[in-house]
DNA sequence: AATTTATGCAACCGCCCGATC
DNA sequence: CGATCGGGCGGTTGCATAAAT
């Protein structure tokens, strides 16, 4: 006979999650590490199904995942990568191994479809001709495959090398633990509390913003009364020092799965582009490529990468 | 200042596929 | 070999906040 069912939605406590639970999940993830998720709630006591740990786990509180805005880098790859993909969000965050898959999907449907609908728009008014998928040409067919090459390369450069400076030069700051998003927001929301007027100098602006915009959303804001236990509690089980050791341990000893960038895999097969792409191209390639300089994989070239499709 | 509308995003839902029994 | 489950994925919803009126 197959398994015994998942969880019985009887008594499955469901809406944002609180800082404790965050704290028991963080938890168990650290003793026992990702995976077999029908175990968590019954391990941990949590009231709440294995998907939504998991999804809570890889949405939000795993590590290395960056929160706020996006770069016009991240912008202009996500969206050429959507027009090579579809939306195949989860292949897309692949090559973003620090933005999640629903982060990039909610960016991608209050964002970037506006953006690309203007850039349509204009292009249309323009009376330039749309492109038809059909009739483009060999030649410019393997000059995007390059540029997805040379884009994916790059994010798996970056992937791979932390301490890889960014032209911004301060992404480096935005990588964190899981622990230290937990407690970022623990404090964030806090000292952003009507009670106190203090600054949150230990955020940076993207994560103050953040916690700005998501501290009632994350229900936190209901649990005042518990915010000082939450907030002891969670740096007595990760304390900050530890952070640095355990944050480059965990990063480093992620599974494959974690960190993978899945570049060509099978399933990233270009399908048919069905989007006019001539001035959204023009202004991908003018900056996409333009300023990336030597990367790591300038080694890897075209030809070689043709045989993975 | 009060109300309405738009926006952003965390979380849920339901489906699919491979694994397990 | 079929039934069932776990995990992953994409689409959608619900709600808090921001902006506009």
């Amino acid at each position: 006979m197959g398994r015994p069912p998942c969880c019985d939605k009887i008594g499955v406590k469901k809406g944002p999650w609180t800082p404790e639970e965050d704290i028991i999940l963080v938890s168990y993830i650290q003793q026992h590490g990702p995976g077999n998720w029908r175990a968590v709630p019954t391990i941990t006591g949590l009231l709440r199904c294995s998907k939504s740990c998991r999804l809570r786990w890889t949405n939000y509180l795993r590590p290395g995942i960056k929160r706020g805005s996006f770069t016009e880098q991240e912008e202009k790859m996500i969206i050429h990568l959507q027009a090579l993909l579809g939306n195949r969000w989860a292949a897309i965050a692949s090559y973003l191994p620090q933005r999640t898959d629903n982060d990039i999907k909610n960016y991608w449907n209050t964002h970037l479809k506006k953006k690309l609908k203007k850039i349509q728009e204009g292009q249309s008014r323009d009376g330039s001709s749309l492109t038809n998928p059909d009739s483009v040409s060999r030649g410019q067919w393997e000059r995007r495959l390059q540029t997805d090459i040379e884009m994916a390369k790059q994010a798996l450069c970056e992937a791979l090398s932390p301490d890889l400076k960014q032209p911004g030069g301060h992404q480096a700051s935005t990588y964190i633990s899981s622990t230290e998003n937990i407690a970022k927001l623990l404090q964030g929301w806090m000292r952003d509390s009507p009670k106190s007027s203090g600054g949150s100098s230990i955020l940076t602006d993207e994560q103050h913003s953040h916690n700005n915009k998501n501290k009632p959303k994350m229900d936190y804001g209901r649990e005042e009364k518990n915010e000082m236990e939450s907030s002891e509690a969670f740096e007595s089980l990760f304390g900050f020092e530890s952070f640095d050791s355990s944050n480059s341990d965990l990063s480093q000893s992620l599974s494959p799965d974690e960190a993978s960038i899945t570049i060509f895999q099978d399933e990233s097969k270009p399908p048919h582009s069905q989007e006019p792409l001539s001035l959204l191209e023009k202004w991908l390639f003018d900056e996409g490529t333009g300023s990336q300089g030597k990367d790591c994989f300038s080694d890897i070239k075209l030809d070689e990468n043709v045989d993975l499709f």
